[in-house]
DNA sequence: GCTCTGTGTCATTCC
DNA sequence: TCGGAATGACACAGA
């Protein structure tokens, strides 16, 4: 008897520590949740405005831990709740509890029981509830209009409209290296153009690291459209890189191994290793045509001051100025693009990196739930045996048992043990709580 | 011939 | 107001 209503009172504590199962649940996920903190994984805190220029992403995503190791050892613990233990804890050694029995007409002399106190709701990441998709090569279907096709051409069409397409002085007139007019492309061999390829890849990166700005950086480093240092335009105004080239310039030629527009430029990235001709870029020719006095690299990469400069030096027609603040623009708009596409393809990386771990979390966390969810169920099983032990030995003055029906046992803050019977309706909360707790004897 | 991918360019917005 | 960065959208070339 005395060690029976030990393991019961020992047990009716949860009647006021975890009166509920989501009580219960709440407790735990709480304590999960201080165990395996989330550290930022919300959009808000990953999407930090990413740097300028060079790093990528270091700043804005946190270190990111698996979730296996973050939470790993702590599963362990939480996952402790065996039958053994819990029949440790059911079984404490000292116990002070006392019983009372409780007559109908003592309602009122019975303290009330302790606001049951309830854990915040575990709050969960929704993580990647949005589904990011990027029509990154969205294809139009509508029919090109004649705007198109000019700009096809690679002029401005609205930047600088009265000084605008120095290829086009009459303004409608077909540029002389048009699509139509691009011929069977490059004459370098599959070999040298792979290796174009390839070192364009490795400049493509290069690129994002670091930006040039001045024009000492961009005399450091190949640019887009010249693949010499700035000092080379001393003597040739453009980065022409052989001599035939150099020689097209002075007649005009427009070289129709050019594609016009989109296709991957070998000397818009690489440095040419070997003597093979390159073609010039859209730019270049424009600018070679038009006798536009200074590099391109010197157009793109000079800050503003120096461009502005540079623009004073010499006299240029409203036509070369208009060129020259295109190519400069375009030249700045390519390497922003470089950089914008690089990020977004970072962004994506880690966003699917992100829904793995999210996914990974959600495993954890539900298999947590299923192993507390046991557990309750072992403590309510336990309870009830205990409760029916209890009431099974209990006699009234009479010698006749309770009837659990008619009664319930109820223990007090203070450590009081009432027998209590459920016609006393201000103690209804208690039953509430009992009958949870005790579904079996309730019934 | 179609699709996908990479790239350049334009338009627009924002700083 | 200007310059430039950022980015969506589009066209194009090539695989």
């Amino acid at each position: 008897m005395d060690v029976a209503w030990q393991e019961l009172m020992a047990i009716t504590e949860l009647q006021f520590d975890a009166p509920t199962e989501g009580s219960f649940e709440a407790m735990q996920y709480q304590s999960m949740e201080a165990m395996t903190p989330m550290e930022g994984y919300g959009m808000g805190s990953s999407q930090s405005v990413p740097p300028a220029s060079g790093e990528s992403y270091n700043g804005c995503y946190h270190n990111e831990v698996p979730l296996g190791h973050r939470s790993g050892n702590n599963m362990d613990a939480m996952y402790s709740h065996t039958e053994t233990q819990l029949s440790q804890r059911v079984l404490p050694a000292p116990f002070h509890a006392q019983l009372t029995v409780i007559a109908p007409g003592e309602q009122n002399s019975f303290p009330g029981p302790s606001q049951v106190q309830r854990g915040p709701s575990a709050h969960f990441s929704q993580g990647l509830s949005q589904n990011m998709l990027w029509s990154m090569h969205e294809r139009a279907l509508h029919t090109r209009s004649a705007d198109d096709l000019e700009s096809d051409s690679g002029l401005s069409l609205g930047s600088s409209p009265s000084l605008a397409s120095p290829d086009y002085p009459g303004g409608s007139s077909a540029p002389c290296y048009q699509s139509a007019d691009v011929g069977p492309t490059y004459s370098d061999g599959e070999a040298d153009m792979t290796e174009r390829v390839q070192s364009a890849h490795i400049h493509y990166s290069m690129e994002y690291q670091s930006q040039c700005h001045t024009y000492v950086q961009s005399a450091r480093q190949p640019s887009h459209f010249s693949t010499q240092p700035i000092a080379s335009h001393t003597q040739t105004q453009w980065s022409s890189k052989d001599p035939d080239q150099a020689g097209a310039v002075n007649s005009l030629h427009v070289d129709p191994r050019v594609p016009s527009r989109g296709s991957p430029h070998p000397n818009s990235f690489t440095k040419p290793q070997t003597s093979m001709p390159t073609p010039l870029s859209r730019d270049e020719r424009k600018a070679k045509a038009l006798n536009i006095p200074f590099p391109m690299d010197q157009i793109i990469n000079l800050p503003v001051d120096d461009f502005n400069e540079l623009l004073t030096q010499y006299t240029l027609t409203d036509t070369q100025l208009a060129l020259v603040r295109d190519i400069r623009r375009r030249g700045k708009n390519k390497v922003a693009a470089q950089n914008c596409r690089k990020r977004k393809l970072e962004s994506i990386i880690h966003l699917e990196a992100e829904l793995n771990q999210l996914k990974t979390q959600k495993e954890i966390l539900s298999k947590q739930r299923f192993e507390f969810n046991r557990s309750l169920a072992f403590i309510k099983r336990r309870l009830s045996e205990l409760y029916s032990q209890v009431f099974s030995r209990l006699r009234d003055e009479d010698g006749q048992p309770y009837s659990v029906k008619d009664y319930s046992l109820q223990q007090t803050p203070d450590g009081k043990v009432y027998l209590v019977p459920h016609s006393m309706k201000t103690w209804g909360k208690l039953d509430t709580i009992a009958s949870d707790l005790l579904p079996d004897c309730a019934n």
